[in-house]
DNA sequence: GAAAAACTTGACTGAATGGTCAAAATGCAG
DNA sequence: CTGCATTTTGACCATTCAGTCAAGTTTTTC
């Protein structure tokens, strides 16, 4: 039997991995509800029963998708150096979640629809485990306000902020190619927005006194 | 036969508002796919063959609310008067855009719920409508910029920004409240939050020189 | 106030879909 | 090569759900 005792065979470590991949991008496309097995077993390229074999359930399939993008997704957030520069460290961070959200859209898809319709198998985490990350990380950026490394704004927000703008790219990409002048190929457009977004987050859009 | 030539009774006036109510709450929390027709007739207090007899599909119902919402959502943005001062222009629509986020909402994720999942019933309104829109708004911002009133950024980008930023508080609602600490009530969050938005937008995060 | 039109609903149908099962096929240790 | 464990699948079941229908009830019209 599948997963006994956790051990895994060699022919599971293949087959969870396919089958996670597959899961993903039909998840994101058309949500938990929206997503069929037989659709993701038909991308996986194996039966349904087979599927069902190494996830028993739909919804075990769904939550190890989602557990495994979280990951990804946070890492950056985490890796934001409190001793580092602050605008350096934010540029960083601001430029890597971008670069993300353009290599894997649909993880954050995913995300953005769990969240979207009330997390409800991740509530928990969003509560404690991210809670306490961003509380941590809002008290680096007071530190840096505080030795007057960066303007004195709601830590909070600001994050708020960053996520929003970030993700909005690949939650809302074809609203985003619907409207924007496709003068630039499909290439630099993440570079042109993170660029943008990055100037006005440090600059701010009220023109400088001269 | 219910709108056989696009004319009203009293009851249909009536039973299609009902209808549509419910449905927004409906479609709003569970996605298309996840809500069915008898959630949306029991919540509108009526049988489902009766709900059928205004809406014949239950995509018609989906659509109808979706066309209602847009609109509610592309006012403030119409409203955006180029011959005003831009930075009170802005500081206007973001404070209007964050009301519309926490009086409603639902019509906020039933947008952003479509968008994520590729717009397959307003493709077409967001390549013409809106990119009429959004561009001739752009065009606006650029003007502003050249006339020295606001810092030299991309007009797109800067809407998207705000677009994203704003939204977030609606559609993220749950994970900003999982994070975000209680000390404020429930009530001045949102205010808290347009006032943070806004210094960051208009100032920016870098501390000025002294 | 009676006929016509509009409205309402219980009971139903057919298709989609999550999940089961028993039997066949394959992989693998000795 | 043999026998056991793992993997694979066709056929099937039960449920959910969009949509139908025919028969009733209410509202409007004249």
């Amino acid at each position: 039997m599948a997963r006994s005792g956790n051990k895994r065979t060699r022919i599971q470590g293949i087959n969870r991995g396919i089958i996670l991949d597959a899961a993903l991008e039909v998840f994101s496309a058309y949500g938990f509800r929206g997503s069929t097995i037989d659709q993701i077993a038909e991308k996986a390229g194996m039966s349904k029963p087979n599927l069902l074999y190494y996830f028993p359930r739909k919804e075990d399939i769904y939550v190890t998708v989602l557990e495994n993008t979280l990951e990804d997704w946070l890492a950056p957030f985490r890796d934001i150096d409190p001793d580092g520069d602050p605008v350096e460290e934010l540029r960083k961070y601001i430029t890597l979640k971008m670069e993300l959200s353009a290599l894997k859209p649909e993880s954050s898809r995913l995300f953005a629809n769990e969240i979207l319709h009330g997390a409800p198998a991740i509530q928990d985490f969003l509560k404690t485990n991210l809670k306490r990350l961003v509380d941590e990380k809002a008290t680096v950026i007071r530190h840096w306000i505080e030795q007057g490394k960066l303007a004195p704004v709601d830590p909070h927000h600001l994050i708020f902020m960053i996520w929003a703008t970030t993700q909005h790219y690949a939650d809302f990409d074809v609203q985003v190619r619907a409207i924007l002048p496709d003068k630039t190929g499909n290439g630099s457009f993440f570079n042109d927005a993170s660029q943008s977004i990055l100037t006005i987050l440090l600059d701010g859009i009220r023109p400088r006194q001269v």
